[in-house]
RNA sequence: GCCCAUGUAGCUCAGUGGUAGAGCACCUCCUUGGUAAGGAGGAGGUCACCGGUUCAAGUCCGGUCAUGGGCUCCA
């Protein structure tokens, strides 16, 4: 059991029922938000040591089968080690056999780590003689009397330490794959090709590591998608546009409904003045992308449209000389909310105004960035704009901050906080960028101090960030929630208000998501969930099954009666075994079966059976059983085996 | 976009150059059952797509597309 589920639990008994509490309490607060850095064990040294220990083992097993190939960086990492190799050869997976065959190989000699200090003139000529030319560019940028090399065996390698005591050591590892990667992470720069591994210091650790990546897959919600129907990817339509399927459908719109419920109520956040709606549309003039900055700085993500009549008559006028076409779609929802705001002269006691859309973006992504509902290139975003005076930013990102953690406690997501300051694109003065991060932090300082980590050059062109992360089965990181200040649109549109001293000023925008986008949200929530959604999210509720022939119309009535109560109910008709019927309603993760046989029929009874519970003996008429279930829907309960 | 791998029935997968297979799902019939797969039969495939090698290609080669694991980028 990991610290996050010690959480969990102590966060479901805080919370009790989410719907029937006010504003978020401190403590409250205080409880969700999981620091990203935490204390190293003893343990998490000695897995290190021994990851960082086998990746030498294995670039000695890659250079002795494959000489002249050169080294990048090698690293330990979560669960096991990489190292970068720079060679002609293209590495397969039978080569990848080979070399953990040498490496079992090598690790007999049990040759000692040996550490050696080195000049840094000592080990430029050292690389640079060995043809290690990544190695001797890594040299030129470590200060003089800090570098150390270590040796086992015939292999030397550049390296800080520690490692284990010898080569003998390194026995529970497995290669896991070959990818491609560039030196120093940048794609204009040489490319190498990474061998990753796990290793672990037991027989055992290694065997449930990897049992850990088996149960993973029951997780995935591309499989999990699939199975209970929920969307696709026609490939016909192309890549990265997903397709929700009646189930999803459901879930969806119950979930967009809840939102836009919270929203319109204001309840988390902003109880003063809710969100207003906005519908805005799908394109607009390239002009409008050109005065938001997004052509100049987002272009390599958007997607333009152009009517094919006024492209076959040579009626395309080129946007500012660059034959874009007339419209964008929109990759974002700012520049449409920007221009409403603009519309007609604001008053200081107009503010904040915060106007909300579930607007539905398009980015090109690149192929290979594409990762089932996780990453794609159509979708959603639970979009809002806040315009305020600068005084009240602080408290508008508080009122945010609080309204993204109702939501992922909803679920009780594990979760963590991030603040992503300014990096080398960017529009706007460094003034005006101290004030915006500084902002974020002050209240980062105040709701999660200690708790969020920083991010230096992660921030949008526009403006800094706080950024909320939930992980995925694999415990791949992904960014839901986000609040993103930007003093920069408001000076491209021009807005303005008039203050109370009747002086034109320029507004403060926040732009922010809750969920991030309602696709990668519920991905996430799959995999969280592992399928089986909450009651009040699941897109069949309660599935009625008859026993016998006897029964199907009475199975019928009640199915009704629960739809006309407001639950998604539906009766098996199927000509199968009742057996058959609960082993088809359990796959399907329906939270509630509902046996009807003869015993009820006669008496009007019902005998239920709950996905988490099993048979709930102490309900057995349908009043009741309605009642149960709209405490349930109302409480959001949200559990999970 | 880059590296490696994968693509056979709706799904999960066998099939190593000689006329396309299984289980589940689906359809029909029998069975009407008391808490996780009742029985029998049937239908279903341009083996991702395009090209090449060969007497012969699901199988070998090349290209394209899509998917997966990473890199890079992001909600």
């Amino acid at each position: 059991m990991g610290p996050g589920l010690l959480l969990r639990q102590a966060r479901q008994q805080l919370l009790g029922c989410p719907e029937t509490r006010g504003p978020p309490r401190a403590q409250e607060r205080a409880v969700p938000i999981i620091p990203k850095q935490q204390e190293q064990t003893e343990k998490d040294l000695l897995l290190w040591r021994i990851r960082h220990s086998t990746a030498h083992l294995m670039a000695q097993a890659v250079q002795d089968l494959f000489p002249g190939t050169r080294l990048g960086f090698g690293p330990p990492v979560r669960n096991g080690f990489y190292y970068d190799f720079e060679t002609e050869h293209p590495f397969s997976d039978a080569d990848l056999k080979r070399i953990e065959k040498r490496m079992r190989e090598l690790r007999k000699a049990r040759a000692p780590f040996l550490r050696r200090e080195i000049t840094r003139a000592d080990a430029l000529a050292l690389f640079r003689g060995q043809g290690e030319h990544l190695k001797a560019e890594h040299v030129e940028t470590l200060e003089d009397g800090t570098i150390t090399l270590y040796q086992s065996g015939s292999f030397q390698d550049l390296c800080a330490g520690p490692h284990v005591e010898h080569t003998g050591e390194l026995q529970h590892f497995k290669l896991l794959g070959v990818s491609g990667s560039y030196w120093r992470g940048d794609e204009h720069r040489e490319r190498l090709q990474r061998i990753h591994g796990t290793a672990w210091s037991t027989k055992q650790e290694l065997k449930e590591h990897l049992g850990r990546l088996q149960e993973a897959k029951r997780r995935d919600h591309r499989i999990l998608g699939r199975q209970l129907g929920l969307f696709e990817f026609p490939e016909l339509a192309g890549p990265g546009l997903p397709f929700y399927l009646p189930n999803g459908a459901l879930v969806m719109e119950e979930m967009k409904r809840w939102m836009w419920q919270l929203h319109v109520s204001g309840a988390y956040g902003h109880p003063d003045k809710p969100y207003e709606p906005l519908l805005t549309p799908h394109i607009l003039r390239t002009e409008a992308w050109h005065t938001s900055g997004h052509i100049q700085n987002y272009r390599e993500n958007m997607y333009m449209v152009y009517s094919l009549d006024e492209l076959d008559h040579g009626l395309l006028k080129g946007a500012a000389g660059e034959g874009l076409g007339n419209y964008g779609l929109k990759p974002m929802n700012c520049p449409g909310h920007v221009m409403v705001f603009g519309l007609g002269k604001k008053s200081y006691r107009d503010l904040p105004t915060r106007y909300f859309e579930f607007g539905t973006v398009y980015r090109y992504e690149r192929s290979g960035t594409l990762h089932g509902m996780l990453r794609v290139r159509g979708f959603t975003q639970d979009d809002a704009h806040i315009f305020c005076t600068p005084e009240q930013y602080p408290s508008e990102v508080e009122g945010v901050f609080d309204f993204c953690c109702h939501v992922l406690d909803t679920f009780g997501f594990d979760y963590h906080v991030g603040l992503k300051t300014r990096g080398e694109k960017r529009i706007g003065s460094d003034d005006i960028w101290d004030m915006a991060e500084d902002g974020l932090r002050s209240v980062l300082e105040k709701r999660a101090a200690g708790k969020y980590y920083v991010q230096e050059g992660d921030a949008t062109f526009y403006g800094p960030k706080v950024d909320f992360v939930i992980k995925d089965s694999l415990g791949r990181e992904w960014q839901g929630g986000t609040i993103q200040l930007d003093f920069n649109l408001p000076r491209r549109f021009d807005l303005g208000y008039i203050d109370s001293h009747g002086k034109p000023c320029r507004p403060v925008m926040i732009h922010r998501a809750i969920q991030g986008s309602f696709e990668r949200f519920f991905g996430l929530l799959v995999e969280e969930f592992a399928g089986a959604f909450p009651l009040w999210l699941a897109p069949v509720q309660v599935r009625v099954l008859p026993i016998g022939l006897d029964q199907r119309e009475y199975a019928q009535q009640v199915a009704t009666a629960l739809r006309s109560a407001g639950f998604r109910a539906q009766a098996d008709g199927s000509a199968e075994t009742l057996n058959k019927k609960i082993r088809s309603g359990k796959t399907a993760k329906i939270p509630y079966l509902v046996v009807v046989g003869a015993r009820e029929l006669e008496q009007g009874t019902i005998t239920v059976e709950s996905y988490f519970d099993g048979k709930l003996r102490q309900i057995t008429a349908l009043d009741h059983f309605v009642e149960h279930l709209a405490k349930e829907v109302a409480a959001k309960v949200a559990r999970r085996r």
